[in-house]
Parts: structure tokens; C-alpha cells; sequence
DNA sequence: GGAATAGCAGACCGACCGTTCTCAAATCAA
DNA sequence: TTGATTTGAGAACGGTCGGTCTGCTATTCC
């Protein structure tokens, strides 16, 4: 997963990828088929592995703009905390090969859309009038700005900077109680 | 350019290359010196054939949220134009390139800055109190939802479900002069 | 203990990679 | 016209790619 997440998919050769998991390359081919089965695969695991813990700051307590913003921020910690594998694995490497292949394609189209529907889900349990505008409208606004957050993760952005985009954007999204706005 | 821009850095072969472009091999040689720099020069056009377009919008007049809106419309139009160059070459190809490549980066980086450049000079010229919050907090807002925007373009995402999210965002980000909110 | 199975490391395959070279055709200078 | 230079198409290079195959070792099961 990890090497696939720095050097993308045709960056990674099997040779290596074998060598880093220490497992023989006969045995992925035996488990996986082929390189883009083991991808797939790679991409499961990060699924598993490292986007619950973004998802699951959607489903904390509190104010909706504190809660968008603890979600963007952890996406910034997703997309920032290995200088070795900047960005997302979805986002930044899927995306690229999504482009000549389209099973891969339809691929990145349900993990976006996964994303979406959690997004989605977040927003509706707001009362009604906290956010900024209706959850159907925001939540892909929300999803693109955390995927374009992803982009410049992977451009090495410090996450400093990346987190005062989170704080603003959150506070656009949302009603803010305080009487500091108007 | 568009061969890069379709299949990625490495997915693109120097031979198919040279064909698509027709020429030789070893005149790409003599003039680039070698694939990056190729890739190089497949970019600087990008920059130069396409991005334009998307930066001028940004100087039409207008009010903020017209203006903002026409610029996310435009960068939609550029990542879903053609369905074999989905997204952008650079928050896309580029970024995967990144990944591995230290000098990639920040080529990547550099690419990066001179949007949000752009963009925070075009928020300026608007008068105080359109926007809904700073020129300098609002900019990498906008540039991160471009950027998110072209994300899901390159997974063919059709362009009629990112124009309203184009639209939303817009309307978020400024104080509409309309009587409709608040 | 012994037969059968499974997993291992690495050799091996043809294809294609990025890159360089060859050499004939074309261009240019004088 | 002639000699020097640049360009053309493509062969050739070593290397690596994704993928397969081969023995050897360990384990398992009766």
C-alpha cells in the first residue's frame, strides 16, 4: 500500500512491491492475479486501514462547523503525515490511473462516491438552519475541498497551511452561533 | 500533452510519444534531453494552451460571486472537455509524478502557487465586505475547491453535477447583495 | 516414518522501457 | 556544384517490466 501511495501504480514495480511486503512474487500473483488485482487490493486496505479514522470524526459530537473542521483537519493528518506518502492513495494515485483504464475508473468513481454519501450523511443530522445551505448542496462542496486539500498535501504542503484553509472553510459552511459574523 | 494528460507520466511510453506527435525519437532527445524534460515541456504548454482561459475568467467584471462561480465553471469545463484527458495535468498527472520525484515536486508546488496567486489577486480588486470572509483566508479556499472539482472530473464525473457544486460553493463564499439569504 | 502438499527463492520469459546510434536523405553555404 | 551540417526513420542497446516456472524446503496428515 504504502509503496503503491508514493511512487503511484506504474511507479511500483511488482519485483519491489514483493520485496517490501517480503512476500514472493509468486504468491501475489497466486493471491491477487495480476498488478492490478494486488492494486486493488492495496486500495482495500487503505480503506480499511486509514480512512475510518477520518470518517469517524464525522460521527462525533458538537457544533457543525467544529465538527467539518475536525474532519478537513483530519484529512490534512491523512494527506501530510508521512512525508513518504503524501497526499491520498485515492485521490492522487487512483486518480492518475484512473485515467487510461477504465475498470480502475469505475473503481475511484465508488470510492469518491463513498466518501460522498458519508459526507452526506454527517450533514443531515445537523438541526436545520446550523449549516450555511442544504446538506444535498454542501456535502459535495465539502468533499471537493478535502479532495483538493488532498492535492496539495501531495505537493508537500506544510499542514500549518493547510489547516487554516480547514478552519475557514468550515466556518463558511456553517451558521456559526457565535455573534462574531454579521 | 494530451498523451501525458491521459495516460500519466509513466503510463506514457516515449515511442508513443514521439508518434503522436510526429517526431522523431531523437529529435525529442536533442531538444528536451529526456522524458521529464519532455514532460517538462508538455506542461509549460498546458500552462500556456489551457490554463489561460481558466485565469481570465478571473478578471471578468462582476460581481464576486459571477466571477467565482464563472472560475470554477471554467476549471469544470477544462477537466471534463474531452473524456480522454479527464482532469487536469497538473492536479493529476503532475501529482502523482510528485509522489516520488523531489524535482516534480516542486515543479508541482511552483504550478500550484501561481494559482493561488492568481486567485488571491483577483479577490482583492473586490470591494470590502463582498466576500465573505478575507482575500488572503478565502483564496486557498477557492483554489482547494478547483482543485477537489478536478479531482472528480478525472473520474469522469459529468459536468452537469460539478456545475452545482460550483455554484453552491460560489454562493458561500460571498455576501450575496440578493435579499434571498438570511 | 513416509507420501503428499504447500510455500519459498530465484531463474527465466518475451515484451517493452528509456536512450543512443547509424546512416541515408535533405538542407544549407559558398 | 560541392562539401559540411542537420534532419529523418528506425535499428540497436542494456535494463527492467509484468508474469511464469522450477526445484528445494518445510509442513502436514495418515
Amino acid at each position: 500500500m504504502k509503496l503503491f501511495w508514493a511512487e503511484g501504480y506504474d511507479g511500483a514495480s511488482v519485483a519491489r512491491l514483493s520485496q517490501a511486503m517480503g512476500v514472493p512474487k509468486a504468491s501475489l500473483y497466486r493471491d491477487h492475479g495480476d498488478k492490478r488485482g494486488l492494486f486493488m487490493a492495496a486500495i482495500d486496505r487503505y480503506a480499511r486501514l486509514r480512512v475510518p479514522a477520518v470518517l469517524r470524526v464525522l460521527e462525533r459530537p458538537g457544533p457543525p462547523a467544529k465538527v467539518l473542521e475536525g474532519f478537513l483537519l483530519a484529512v490534512i493528518d491523512l494527506g501530510t503525515a508521512d512525508p513518504r506518502t503524501p497526499g491520498c492513495l485515492v485521490a492522487c494515485v487512483l486518480a492518475e490511473a484512473a485515467g487510461a483504464d477504465l475498470g480502475l475508473r469505475q473503481e475511484f468513481r465508488r470510492r469518491l462516491h463513498q466518501m460522498d454519501d458519508a459526507i452526506l450523511t454527517c450533514l443531515r443530522r445537523f438541526p436545520p438552519g446550523t449549516l450555511a445551505t442544504a446538506p444535498e448542496a454542501l456535502a459535495p462542496v465539502v468533499a471537493a475541498t478535502a479532495r483538493g486539500l488532498m492535492t496539495q498535501a501531495r505537493a508537500g504542503e506544510k499542514p500549518i497551511a493547510l489547516q487554516s484553509v480547514a478552519r475557514t472553510a468550515a466556518m463558511l459552511w456553517c451558521n456559526d452561533p457565535s455573534p462574531s459574523r454579521e
